[in-house]
RNA sequence: GAGUCUGUAGCUCAGCUGGAUAGAGCAACGGCCUUCUAAGCCGUGGGUCGGGGGUUCGAAUCCCUUCAGGCUCGCCA
C-alpha cells in the first residue's frame, strides 16, 4: 500500500525520485489525518511557493485509484486515506505461520555473554536483568534467522575464590557449606571482607590462594570445583524457573590454560608494557585508562580472560557479533577490551564486538551489594510474584483449572515483562510495590488479553477460518488492531538492530490495547456467520501475534486465567 | 578532576535517524457487567519536555554550554 502511494507521488513530482519520497512519507499522528502523509515544506524550496499551496496542488492532482478512499491537503500536508478493504485484505494476506520471522540472518551467527553470575554468590536482582535480557535478544535474533550461541560466562576463577579458600579455612567447614550452600559461601565471604579491613595480610593470603589455582594446585582446585558445583545447582534451578537455559556454561576458568597465548601474542605484538610491576597496554592516545593484563603476582585477570574467550568464540563459534550484556558500569571495561583487540591487527573488532549495558540495578534503600548483604534474591522476588497472583486467581476466577500452572506463567511473566518494558540503559530502583502491583502496563494485562482472546475461540467454537469478507471489519477499532499487527515484522527488526527488547514489549502491549478496544467494541459471538467468521479471524490473528511477542521476551501464556 | 549514562504530567516511563494540538500506565475523580473473562473499556483534570544559547521553514528530538543525579577511572568482576 505504502509502495503505490509513493508511485502516485513519484508520478504528480517529477523533481523527486521515489527513494526520497518514501523517506519523508510518514504515518500521521491522528486517525483523521489518514493513513499516509506527505509533508510538502522541502518542496517549499524548489517550487519557491508555501507549502500549503503546494499541498493542495498535490492534492489535487492526484488521481483516486480504488486503493484510496481520498485524498485531502491539510496545511502543508497531502493526506492519504486508504481504501479500508483493500487495506484489510492486504495485511490479513500477509500472516502466515512465521509472520514476524525473516531471513536475514541465515547463515550468521551470534554469540550472546549474558548472566554469568559469579560463583558462590547468591543470584540477586541484578542478575536478572542480564538474564532476561539475554534470553530475549536470542529470540529476537533466532526469529530473524541467526544462529544463536548462548553463553554463560560464569564468574568462576578470580581473586574471590582466593578469599573464599582462605575464609573457609579459618572459619568455615564443610559440615555447614554442605548444609546451607550458597548462603553459607556468602557469609564466609562477607566475613572476609570485614576481617580483612583489620587485617590486609588476609588479602595478601587470598592472592596467594588465587595464583595456587592458577598454577593447578591440587587442594585449591578442589575447593574451588566443590563451591563451583554448589553454585551451579542453584543458577540452573532459577534458570528452570525462569524457562530459558544455555548452550555453553564456559566461565572464566574455561580459559585458565588459554591466557598464555594472548599474553605471549601480545608481547609479539609489541603491545604489552610494564607498569608498577604489572603488565599492561597502554591506551593513552584513545583517551582511555590502561587495560590490565597480568597482575604483579603473574596471575591473570578478568581482560585477560575476556580477551581468550573473544577468540575462543571466534575461532570455535565464527561469529559474525559478538554481544555481552551486562551493566553500563562495566562500559570501560568492554571498551579496553575491544581496543586491545583491535590493536592486535584483527579488524572485526570494531563492528563485531559490543557491550549491550544495562542500567543499575538499587533497592530502595540504596546500593544493592553483597558484601554488606543489601540483597533481594532473585528466586525471592519470583515466589512472591508468583504467590500474589496466585492470591489474585482465588478471588477473581476460583474455578479455574490448573491455577498453580497459570499462576506461575503470570507470576513469572510479570517481572520478565517488568524487567524489559523500559529502555535497558534506565536506572531501575526495585521495590516490592512495583512487583506486586499488575495493573495497566503490565505482564499479567497482556497474558489476560491473550486469555480473552483464547476465550472467545472457545465460546465461538471456531479455531480455524477461511476467507473471510474483509469489508465487514472495517470500522474503527479492527482496522486499528489491523495496523499494529501489520507492523509486527518490522518490530523484530528494529528490536534487533537497537539491542532493545523493550521495542517487542512495548510492541505487545499495544496490540494488547488495540486489542482490547476491538473486543469492546465488537461481539465476535453473534448470530451473522459471516460477520462471526471476519471477527474471529481477527482474534485469531491478534492472539497469533501476541503470543510470538510474548515468546520474543521469553513470557509463556496461559490460555486461561 | 576526566570520561560516561540519565533528566518529559504528582509517580513510573514512551516518543529522540527533526515535522501537524507532546502520549501511555499508576495515583485522583466520574461513568460502563441480563451478551464472548471488569486482571477490562470509556471519560475528566494534570506539562516552562532540567536551564540557557545555536542550526533549521520547523527542535522533546541535532550541536554547544550549564545545572542536578547515577556509574567508571590498574592489580575485584
Amino acid at each position: 500500500m505504502k509502495n503505490k502511494i509513493i508511485d502516485l507521488i513519484d508520478e504528480t513530482i517529477e523533481e523527486l525520485d521515489k527513494e526520497i519520497i518514501s523517506g519523508i512519507l510518514e504515518i500521521p499522528p491522528k486517525e483523521d489525518m489518514g493513513d499516509f502523509a506527505f509533508p510538502c515544506f522541502q518542496l517549499a524550496k524548489i517550487f519557491r511557493k508555501a507549502p500549503n499551496m503546494i499541498a493542495e496542488e498535490i492534492a489535487g492532482k492526484i488521481e483516486v485509484t480504488k486503493d484510496l478512499s481520498k485524498v485531502a491537503a491539510m496545511g502543508p500536508y497531502v493526506n492519504f486515506y486508504v481504501n479500508k478493504e483493500i487495506y484489510v485484505k492486504e495485511v490479513l494476506r500477509k500472516i502466515g505461520k512465521n509472520y514476524g520471522s525473516s531471513k536475514i540472518g541465515e547463515g550468521k551467527t551470534i554469540c550472546i555473554d549474558y548472566s554469568s553470575p559469579n560463583v558462590a554468590k547468591n543470584f540477586h536482582v541484578g542478575h536478572l536483568r542480564t538474564t532476561i535480557i539475554g534470553n530475549s535478544l536470542y529470540h529476537i535474533f533466532d526469529k530473524l534467522g541467526y544462529h544463536v550461541e548462548r553463553i554463560n560466562h560464569l564468574g568462576d576463577w578470580g581473586t574471590q575464590f582466593g578469599k573464599l579458600i582462605v575464609a573457609y579455612k579459618k572459619w568455615g567447614s564443610k559440615e555447614a557449606v554442605e548444609e546451607k550452600g550458597i548462603p553459607e559461601l556468602l557469609e564466609l565471604y562477607v566475613k572476609f571482607h570485614k576481617e580483612a579491613e583489620k587485617d590486609d595480610s588476609l588479602n595478601d593470603q587470598a592472592r596467594e590462594w588465587f595464583v595456587k589455582m592458577e598454577q593447578g594446585d591440587e587442594e585449591a582446585l578442589s575447593i574451588w570445583k566443590w563451591f563451583k558445583d554448589i553454585s551451579l545447582v542453584e543458577y540452573k534451578r532459577i534458570y528452570n524457573i525462569l524457562n530459558l537455559g544455555f548452550d555453553h556454561y564456559t566461565g572464566e576458568s574455561f580459559y585458565r590454560d588459554k591466557t598464555g597465548a594472548i599474553v605471549d601474542e601480545l608481547t609479539k605484538k609489541g603491545l604489552l608494557e610494564e607498569s608498577q610491576g604489572a603488565m599492561i597496554v597502554n591506551l593513552d592516545d584513545y583517551d582511555m585508562a590502561p587495560c590490565l593484563i597480568t597482575k604483579k603476582d603473574g596471575s591473570s585477570i578478568y581482560a585477560t580472560r575476556d580477551l581468550a574467550a573473544i577468540f575462543y568464540r571466534k575461532e570455535n563459534y565464527h561469529f559474525d557479533k559478538c554481544i555481552y550484556v551486562t551493566g553500563l558500569e562495566q562500559k570501560l571495561h568492554f571498551a579496553q577490551v575491544f581496543k586491545v583487540v583491535e590493536l592486535m591487527g584483527y579488524e572485526w573488532a570494531k563492528e563485531q564486538l559490543i557491550h549491550v549495558p544495562y542500567g543499575l540495578v538499587s533497592l530502595e534503600g540504596g546500593k544493592l551489594s553483597t558484601r554488606s548483604g543489601n540483597i533481594v534474591y532473585a528466586e525471592d522476588i519470583l515466589k512472591e510474584s508468583v504467590s500474589k497472583i496466585k492470591e489474585i486467581i482465588e478471588q477473581k476466577n476460583p474455578d479455574l483449572e490448573n491455577k498453580d500452572d497459570v499462576a506461575r506463567k503470570v507470576g513469572i511473566g510479570a517481572i520478565i515483562f517488568n524487567d524489559l518494558y523500559n529502555q535497558r540503559i534506565k536506572d531501575v530502583t526495585f521495590t516490592w510495590e512495583k512487583i506486586h502491583s499488575f495493573d495497566g502496563e503490565t505482564g499479567p494485562y497482556v497474558q489476560y488479553t491473550y486469555a480473552r482472546a483464547a476465550s472467545v475461540l472457545r465460546k465461538t467454537g471456531i479455531t480455524e477460518v477461511g476467507e473471510i469478507d474483509a469489508s465487514l471489519i472495517t470500522d474503527e477499532t479492527s482496522v486499528a488492531l489491523l495496523k499494529e499487527i501489520d507492523r509486527f515484522p518490522e518490530v523484530v527488526k528494529t528490536a534487533a538492530e537497537r539491542l532493545e527488547p523493550s521495542v517487542v514489549s512495548r510492541y505487545v502491549m499495544a496490540v494488547a490495547q488495540a486489542f482490547n478496544r476491538f473486543y469492546h467494541e465488537n461481539q465476535c459471538k453473534v448470530e451473522d456467520e459471516n460477520l462471526m467468521k471476519a471477527r474471529v479471524k481477527l482474534v485469531i490473528i491478534a492472539k497469533q501475534v501476541i503470543r510470538d511477542g510474548l515468546d520474543l521476551l521469553g513470557i509463556q501464556c496461559p490460555e486461561q486465567m
